[in-house]
DNA sequence: TATAAGGTTTACCGATCGGTAAACTATATA
DNA sequence: TATATAGTTTACCGATCGGTAAACCTTATA
C-alpha cells in the first residue's frame, strides 16, 4: 500500500502541478488579492474542492506559485544570458536584452515577486519572506558572474546591475517610458567599464 | 443661497480633505484591495455613507488620495534636493540621500504609484494611467535639473537616474539588501561623471 | 425662527470572500 | 472483487465586499 502510494505521486504529480502553472497565470494577470478562490476554480477548471485538497490555504498556493515561478523565471534568464552572450562581462549586459524580450511579451505585467511583496508588505509574512528570497537568489548568480568576468568590486557592482534590473521592469510596467530595458543596458556598460581593471 | 454654498465650500474643505489624508496612510499601510470600506470608516473615524458623499466610488477616492500623494511627495522630495545641496548637478546626486531619509523611516511600505499600478494592472485604467502620470512629472523634473546641470544627454540621464531611484525603492521594501541608496548614489555619481562634458 | 447643507447612525442590499461537508465517480493496484 | 486514492459536484458556512436608504443631529446663514 505505501508502496503503491508513493510510486503514484512520484510517477503522477500532474494534477497538483496543472493547478499551479494554471494559478501562477491567474494570479500574474488579476493580482493576488483580486483573484478569489472561485474564480480561480472557474479558470482552472479544477473544483474548489480539489484545490483545498492540495492546498491548505489560500497563501500555501500562492507559496507553491512563487515557488514555480522562481524556478521558472531564474531557468529562463539565466539559459537566455547564455544564449546571447559568450563571456561572463557580455553575458551581465546581455540580461538587459533577455529583459527588452519579456518586457515585449504581450501579457507582460511586470514582477509577480514585486508584487507579491507588494501585496503581502510585512517583512515577517512568508510570501513577503519567499519573494525576497528569489532576489537574494538573483543577486548570488549575477554576483558570481562578476567574479568570472574578473571586475573589481564584484558584490557592488552585481547590486548596482540589480537595482538597473529592477528599476526597468517597474518602469516597463508603468508604460511611461520608451524603452527602460535599453537606458538600463546603456547605464550597466558604462559601470561594467569603470569596474574594469 | 448659492453664495453661502461656495463660500461654505471653499473656506472648509477640512472634512473631505481630512478624509483623504487619513485614507491615504490606510491605503498605503494595507494595500488598496486589501482594504475594505468598512475598515476604512472605522480607521478614519468617518462614517462610510459620508465617505460616499463625497466620493461616487471607492475608485474615485483612490484617485483623490494618490492625487494628493502626487503633491506631497513631489514638494518633499523637490525640496529635499534643494536643501541638500546647491548646484543642480549635486541636486542630483542629492535625490539618493533624500530616497535613504524615506527608506529608513519606520513605516516605509514602498512607492505607492507602483503598488497602485501594481494592483489596477492595465494600462488604461484611471489608477494605473495617474500613476504613470507621477513619474513622467518626476521625470520632467529631473531631466530639468540635468540640462541645468549642463550635462550631456540630460534626457537620458535623467531616465537612467530614475531606472536608479525605481530600483532602489522596490529594493529597500524587499529589504534583501542592505543600503540600496548607496548603491544606487554610487552609480549616479560615474554616471553623472561619464555625462559631464 | 425657518431652512439648507454636511454630518451622523443604523440597518440593510446582493455578491463575493476563504474555506468546508457530504456524497459520488473513475482508476489502479492488491 | 475489494480497497484506496484522486477527483468530481452541489450545497453550504459566517464574514466581508462595495454601495445605499432613511431618519436624525448640528451649525450657519437668510
Amino acid at each position: 500500500m505505501y508502496r503503491s502510494v508513493n510510486l503514484y505521486q512520484i510517477m503522477r504529480p500532474t494534477k497538483r502541478d496543472e493547478l499551479v502553472q494554471k494559478a501562477l497565470k491567474v494570479f500574474y494577470q488579476y493580482g493576488f488579492h483580486a483573484t478569489g478562490m472561485d474564480m480561480l476554480a472557474t479558470e482552472t477548471g479544477i473544483s474548489k474542492t480539489s484545490i483545498y485538497k492540495h492546498f491548505r490555504t489560500k497563501e500555501d498556493l500562492i507559496l507553491a506559485v512563487l515557488r514555480l515561478r522562481d524556478e521558472h523565471f531564474r531557468n529562463w534568464l539565466y539559459r537566455r544570458m547564455e544564449e546571447l552572450a559568450d563571456s561572463p562581462r557580455q553575458q551581465l549586459i546581455a540580461m538587459f536584452d533577455a529583459l527588452e524580450e519579456w518586457f515585449n511579451e504581450i501579457d507582460y505585467k511586470g514582477c509577480m515577486f514585486i508584487k507579491a511583496s507588494s501585496e503581502y508588505q510585512e517583512a515577517s509574512h512568508p510570501i513577503h519572506k519567499q519573494s525576497a528570497d528569489h532576489k537574494r537568489m538573483l543577486e548570488r548568480h549575477i554576483t558570481q558572474l562578476a567574479e568570472n568576468a574578473g571586475l573589481t568590486n564584484p558584490d557592488v557592482l552585481a547590486r548596482q546591475l540589480l537595482l538597473l534590473k529592477e528599476g526597468a521592469i517597474v518602469t516597463a510596467h508603468l508604460g511611461h517610458t520608451e524603452n527602460p530595458a535599453k537606458d538600463a543596458k546603456a547605464s550597466a556598460i558604462d559601470l561594467l567599464n569603470l569596474h574594469s581593471k
